[in-house]
Formats: structure tokens, C-alpha cells, sequence
DNA sequence: AATTTCACCGATAGTACTATCGGTGAAATT
DNA sequence: AATTTCACCGATAGTACTATCGGTGAAATT
């Protein structure tokens, strides 16, 4: 139980990280609002004036949350894209699309709930990084559709490809919360929900760039595309 | 110019809506955080200390405005229902069962963000009617799907609608606040991308309550079935 | 061994906000 | 007309938090 004595800097490095680990343990389960110095401090093992040892004020301390917390999560992505190419077969990596991203986001619950509450709200200074989280996951979504061969040309393709993501991503945050608290315990059953949803929003891009036509006979139409997303 | 000197009373509750009036506007534009007595009093015309002579504390005028906030919420649904059932042809109908909850949520947009961000936030105290509304969103489409017959009666089929449901909502907040924020200015363009989204629920759950089957063959299904959500 | 550096401390001035209190004048009641 | 009520006021005590400052002792450097 004896610990060898740490360095100056080295002991100044694990008050950083304790100030940090409080910092998201605070935010996550107060909000915004409960994250003083005096709270963080305290829950790091120091003096509150200790503080500003380590950070400017908690506006600096809010900005590394934020960066580090971003890196995580796009961390997070990447693996799950690598991880969607290696799945076996078709089916597989069909609900791997959704399952993965949906793991990804409930790996890091705390950076998930802070984010979504950050997006709305104007006094937060983490809008930023939410709206960065939010476009990341945008782009995987836009890009799963482009290498489908679902390119927009114009602009109101553009903003129906752009309006798909929005919805897909607005749908798996939801079922990930949903996940978190406890309402639905399966993920793969969550994944098929969002497969589904997506499969309806293929449909429209293959029924052409116009407006939705309205009753569209089911004919067959090339399986392989059909099950790709 | 010269207004008639109002009763004491009518004086009063002038007043108090006008300190709700401010504390809205304020709620929306700073957050919860920004939401102080002195700011509110102040943008009602009135001293700070007079703020105590309408709500017992700012607790007070939070459920206050939650409950207005509810209620506004729920005419607005309620009227969204009706307009729906009086649409003309099904396909009017069909993308109307979407646009009108999107433009009810965007009738009042700053009750739309408060919800989003009360939702997640531990310290709000709005968290309560950002959960009422968003079950009430719920139960809207959940009453949609059962009205076309698709009534759950296992635990797995009935945690399916509510996925469902939750999804389409989440979206639909999504593209509402897309459009709030001017990058999808053509509301039906976005009905019609919940109408997509909603065809491919329907599709999965036409297509049996076990699991997803994989790749199904689109062969020709009710064509009135297909077209009512 | 002597000196310097620096992570951390307690104390405290400053800021922002809450909520109470006594006072005032016009409306309401008698 | 006399009295009471009450919406609103300014002043202020209390609370919570921020951010600075001088001091301290052990680590780091000389």
C-alpha cells in the first residue's frame, strides 16, 4: 500500500486528470449548472484556490472537457466504421451500420447526455462541441449513403440526403438513451429499428430526385442495393 | 395614448403575464442558467423584490411555465390530430399525419428548445414536462400505428412500436429544429422524409414479430396498407 | 548544502443572486 | 369620508461562488 513517491510534475498531472474525471462525473450527473470550482475541487482532493492552478477558470476546464470528450468520441467512430468493414457477411454488416454506431455512442453515456443537452442550449459552453459530435455524425451517416452510390447533385437532393442523416442520427441517439435507461435492453433489437427506418429513406432516394410520388408498386428492385444500408 | 386606469387585479395578473412573457423569452434565448429574478423583474418593468408578490420563488414560475408550456403543447397536438382526420385524399392525409406535428413543434419553437434541453439536464426543473411532452409525442404516432392495426401483443412487439415511435419522434423534433434554424426551409420536403422513414417501420412490421429476416423479397404488399402512414 | 521552483494551502475581497422587511400611495371597502 | 387592503418599492442580510494573494514545504536545481 506504500506508493513510491510521485514527481512534482507527474503529481501535478494525476491532479489534472482527478479534476478532469470530477469534472465529467459532476457535469453528467448535475448539469452545467452544479459544476463550480468549489464542487470539483472537493471532489478532486484539493483546496478550491487549487483550481486555477491547473486551468484559467472553469471556462478553460469546459474547453479541454470538450476536446478531450471529442476525441473519445470520434475515436469511438472510427472504430466503429473499421469494425462495420470487417463484419462477415451481408446481413451482418447491414445491422453492423446501426448496432455499431449505437455501441459507440453508449460507450461514453455521460459524453452523450452532456452533448445533447449542450446542443440547445445557448449559455452552455460546450454548444460548440456538440454541434461538431452532431456533424461527425452526419458525415457517417452521408457517407454510408454515398458509398451506396446515393450522391446528390443538386440541392434538393443535397438537403434530402442531408435531412435523412439528420433523422437517422436524431433516431439512433434516442434509442441509445433509450438503451441507457434501461427501456430497451437489447441493442440488436434497437439496430433493427434503425435498419428499417433507413431501408424507408432508401426507398425514397431510388424512387427518383422529385417529390414523393405517392403510391409506388412495390416491384422488385435490385436486391443486392436494396439490402446494402 | 391614454389608457383606461386598469382594476388593481387587472393590474396584477397584466403584470404576472408579463413577468412570464420575460422569463420565457429569457429561458430561450440564455437558458436556464441566465433565468434570475432580477433579469425577469426587470424585463417585466417591475423591482426585483416584486418578482415575490406573483411567485413564491423562481421554482414556482418554472412550473408555472411548464404547465402553460403543456397545455399550449397539447392544443397544438390535439388541433394537429384533427386537421389530420379532415385532410382530403389519403395521400394528402398520409404526409399531412407528419407535417402537421412538425408544424405544430415549430409553432413554438422556444418551447420545442426548452423541451430538448430540459430533457437531459439532471438540475432542470422542466425535466418532468419535457418528459410528459415527449410521452405525448409518443403516444401520438403510437396511436397512428395502431389506428392502421398494428397493435402489439407480446412484450417484444410492444417495445418494437415504442422504438418506433421514439425514432420517428426524434426525428421529427430533428427536422423541426432544421428547419427552426433555416436549413430546411420546405416543411414538406421534410414530412415526406418521416413519411420514408415511416414506410420502412411499417415494412419491418408487416413483416412478422420475430426478428429481422434478412433480406426480404419486396413482393407485392397491400398497396391501401402501404400507403395510409 | 544552499537556493530556487512550484503545487498546494487558507484567507479574503468581489460579484451575483435570493428572499425578506418596512414603507408608500392608490384602489377597494366600510 | 374614514379605513383597510395590497401591488409595488428600496434597502439589505444572507448565500454561493469566483479569483487573487501571501505563505509553506517538499521537490528540483545549483
Amino acid at each position: 500500500m506504500t506508493s513510491t513517491p510521485l514527481s512534482r510534475s507527474a503529481a501535478k498531472d494525476l491532479t489534472r486528470r482527478k479534476l478532469i474525471r470530477a469534472a465529467l462525473a459532476i457535469l453528467d450527473e448535475e448539469g452545467e449548472a452544479g459544476l463550480t470550482t468549489v464542487k470539483v475541487a472537493k471532489a478532486a482532493g484539493i483546496a478550491q484556490s487549487s483550481f486555477y492552478v491547473h486551468f484559467k477558470d472553469m471556462q478553460e476546464l469546459l474547453r479541454v472537457l470538450a476536446e478531450e470528450g471529442g476525441r473519445r468520441l470520434r475515436h469511438s467512430m472510427r472504430e466503429a466504421r473499421r469494425a462495420a468493414r470487417e463484419a462477415p457477411g451481408d446481413l451482418e454488416r447491414h445491422r453492423d451500420t446501426f448496432r455499431i454506431p449505437l455501441e459507440a455512442v453508449c460507450r461514453h453515456p455521460e459524453l452523450l447526455r452532456i452533448q445533447l443537452r449542450a446542443r440547445h442550449d445557448p449559455s452552455s459552453s460546450l454548444r460548440d462541441f456538440a454541434k461538431e459530435t452532431a456533424a461527425a455524425y452526419r458525415e457517417h451517416h452521408a457517407a454510408d449513403l454515398a458509398a451506396l452510390g446515393y450522391t446528390a447533385d443538386d440541392e434538393h437532393g443535397r438537403r434530402r440526403l442531408e435531412m435523412i442523416a439528420d433523422g437517422i442520427n436524431a433516431a439512433t441517439n434516442a434509442l441509445a438513451i433509450g438503451h441507457l435507461e434501461g427501456r430497451y435492453p437489447d441493442l440488436d433489437e434497437a439496430a433493427d429499428i434503425l435498419v428499417a427506418l433507413s431501408r424507408g429513406a432508401l426507398r425514397l432516394l431510388r424512387s427518383g430526385s422529385g417529390r414523393d410520388e405517392g403510391p409506388r408498386p412495390p416491384g422488385p428492385d435490385g436486391p443486392e442495393r436494396h439490402d446494402q444500408l
